[in-house]
DNA sequence: GCAAAGCGTACAATTTCGGTCCTGATTCGA
DNA sequence: TCGAATCAGGACCGAAATTGTACGCTTTGC
């Protein structure tokens, strides 16, 4: 599969509803009818949204979530990593392995790589670029940024 | 995570060794002795590769496996895909989406260009770059082929 | 003080993953 | 011909993650 969950799926849905619309503040129930989603549902994705920075939420009666920056601005790899934590194709490939196998183990540096790689190609995707085009065509090449180095 | 399975992981393990000596038949008991795995663990792996073609399998006594193709002609995302199937990024980028949403999403053809970052992401590095550095230092670049596309 | 709305946590149902085992089919050698 | 070695194809089970929902608490505005 080797595929993003479902809630990951959801966070980009409600996000590109909230860039429609980047200065207003949407209650849940709203995000919800705009995705098409159940509320809970909603209220679940946007929790770790929030506290990953990509969205703020006020408190109180008429408060909701609006998005924290330009949609321009928050990277596919900021979204996914926000719902799923940190990127790690393989176990070995985040930060420390406890794997036992590891002395005897020539691939794990590769994958890390592999994971730079996948890292670079979802950061070179943003949100901006998930909006639906308006009439007015515009071409949306979203192809891995050149990426200087 | 966005990240490959185990059965994955050891699938490299297991090619890495058989990449080595490429013309042996290993028996899949001496293949979880050079990859430290368990055997049936390693049977299992091997069954999926054999089906997608990438190892050749020889029955009977002194059967065993061996690969199909030069390990420069055997991508990442073979191995990938023959252990856990084609890849899709969400439920939606499929061939044919299931997904009630989908007239409202605007987002599944976005999900579905990602997808093809991604594969080509990991179709750019081969069986033969995972291999270990033999004495002589060989630099690795390890990094997505120009792919002129 | 009350209602609206987010916050945090917890919980059950479903699915997938990881690992093992068993029974057949095939090939080689004695 | 017989037996051993080895792959092929499932079935099975426990553990973990995913998914969706619910409940009680806190904050904010009227």
């Amino acid at each position: 599969m080797l595929r993003v969950t479902k809630l990951t799926d959801y966070a980009t849905v409600i996000l590109v509803a909230l860039a429609r619309a980047p200065d207003r503040v949407h209650s849940s129930a709203e995000l919800a009818e705009l995705a098409r989603l159940e509320a809970p549902t909603v209220a679940k994705v946007l929790k770790p949204l929030a506290h990953a920075g990509l969205v703020e939420s006020f408190r109180g009666a008429a408060g909701g979530y609006r998005l924290a920056r330009p949609a321009a601005d928050i990277p596919l790899i900021a979204i996914v990593e926000a719902i799923e934590g940190p990127l790690g194709m393989t176990e070995c490939s985040g930060e420390h392995s406890s794997c036992e196998h590891e002395p005897h183990c020539g691939v794990q540096l590769h994958w890390r790589r592999i994971n730079d790689v996948i890292a670079e190609a979802l950061g070179g995707i943003t949100l901006a670029q998930m909006l639906p085009v308006p009439p007015a065509r515009r071409a949306i090449p979203l192809r891995l940024a050149p990426a200087g180095g």
